[in-house]
DNA sequence: TCTGTCGAAATTGCATACAATTGCCCAAAA
DNA sequence: TTTTGGGCAATTGTATGCAATTTCGACAGA
């Protein structure tokens, strides 16, 4: 019957997921396993398979007799998960600025200096788009698998949560030239710098989500 | 038959999680869906349910049609966790130093005076127990569910490379006085301290494990 | 003797059936 | 009218059965 490769579960999870994640499936919505296996013409076992998985990410919450329902995060769990992503962040900086090979700090320079391009141009799609791209470059330079992919998840996560940061005028620019106090750290091998660099400016973008502010110590 | 209440995908989830990391199933075997089921007198259900489950917490591998095996580590890979231990581990310092209550800071504290009486007597056994619950402590005072969360799935999954690292004598004082400088850091809400001490000490133990040294950088 | 292909057995993925628990609804009594 | 108790329905947890794919082995040909 299904002559696809990626099994059913699978599939189930990143359909579920990517409904969460654009807001189809709004927090706290339950999800019973019937429906779901009705809505996509399946039996109730790849359902169950792919619900695991989703609660195993974070993204759905289950308890024993009770079902599943959408992670309907306090504010609380909010504001750790966007500390959460500002330390990974922080540490895959300070990770790529040790581990980078030559030809990624290249092109992450180039890819900088695009950025700052459009930046100047005001081109906030495009401009966002390079951002996801940028950051993810910077998680694959810290050669760490397990670090890359838990942080990758993690903005998953709280990508939900996070409002259109680049709409207020010179936002770009200043997120730019923080990229540009990272992006120095990180060429020249500055482990700390690279860290505090990429910790403030998510913070930065934390704050805009205007969470209770604080942390800030040492 | 089951009056219990823990499902028993969670319980069959722990036992061969237990059976990994205590090495009873070594790396590279194979687990059978229906050889699983037979020795714990279950379905399959359950048992496939408790194998995804360990999959996504790293602890064995799954592919499509070819079952399950215990994760076998290449080198470089177990290089990778204990790289992403250290880290880890270190931001769960940091975040402590910056958010741990008074009183939790208290008990920190008690715990590392009391575990400098167990180095000095050279109570190896009492020294190890005591070591797990210092670093889970300040996983814990890092307040974020995340981080905390995830450092200790992390420390389960290398757990299985770990050798036993306070056999070598002198091993035992080296390492509390190395909580001491964490300590101290995490006291002072020293962040930066406390970050560049968890470190250090982290780092250390991971060489204790034979792994090519050098990541030590400003 | 070695290699390639065909086949059968075993194992996984999915579907369906059964059991058990939970939560709800309604009715009855205070 | 409100509260409590019991029963029922709905949903989850578990078991079993079926289909598809993969792997291992055997046999034939070179």
């Amino acid at each position: 019957m299904q002559t696809d490769n990626p099994t059913l579960t699978e599939k189930l999870a990143s359909a579920i997921a990517d409904g969460i994640l654009d807001g189809s499936l709004t927090p706290g919505l339950r999800l019973d396993e019937n429906s779901l296996a009705r809505q996509y013409g399946v039996s109730r076992t790849p359902v169950r398979e792919a619900l695991r998985q989703l609660m195993r990410s974070g993204l759905i919450d289950m308890r024993p007799r009770k079902g599943a329902v959408v992670s309907k995060a306090t504010p609380g769990q909010v504001e750790s998960l966007f500390v959460a992503m500002a330390e990974m962040e922080a540490t895959c900086a300070r990770l790529a600025a040790m581990s980078m090979t030559p030809v990624e700090r290249r092109r992450l320079q180039a890819r900088h200096e695009a950025m700052t391009a459009l930046a100047a141009a005001g081109d906030r799609a495009a401009y966002s788009d390079a951002n996801v791209a940028f950051h993810s470059a910077i998680y694959a330079g810290a050669h760490n698998e397990p670090i890359a992919e838990y942080t990758l998840g993690l903005r998953r996560r709280v990508g939900p949560f996070r409002r259109a940061q680049f709409n207020v005028d010179g936002r770009l620019v200043l997120s730019n030239r923080e990229h540009d106090t990272v992006v120095r750290a990180i060429l020249s091998g500055d482990a700390a710098g690279a860290h505090a660099a990429m910790l403030h400016h998510v913070s930065l973008v934390e704050d805009a989500f205007e969470t209770f502010a604080a942390t800030s110590a040492a």
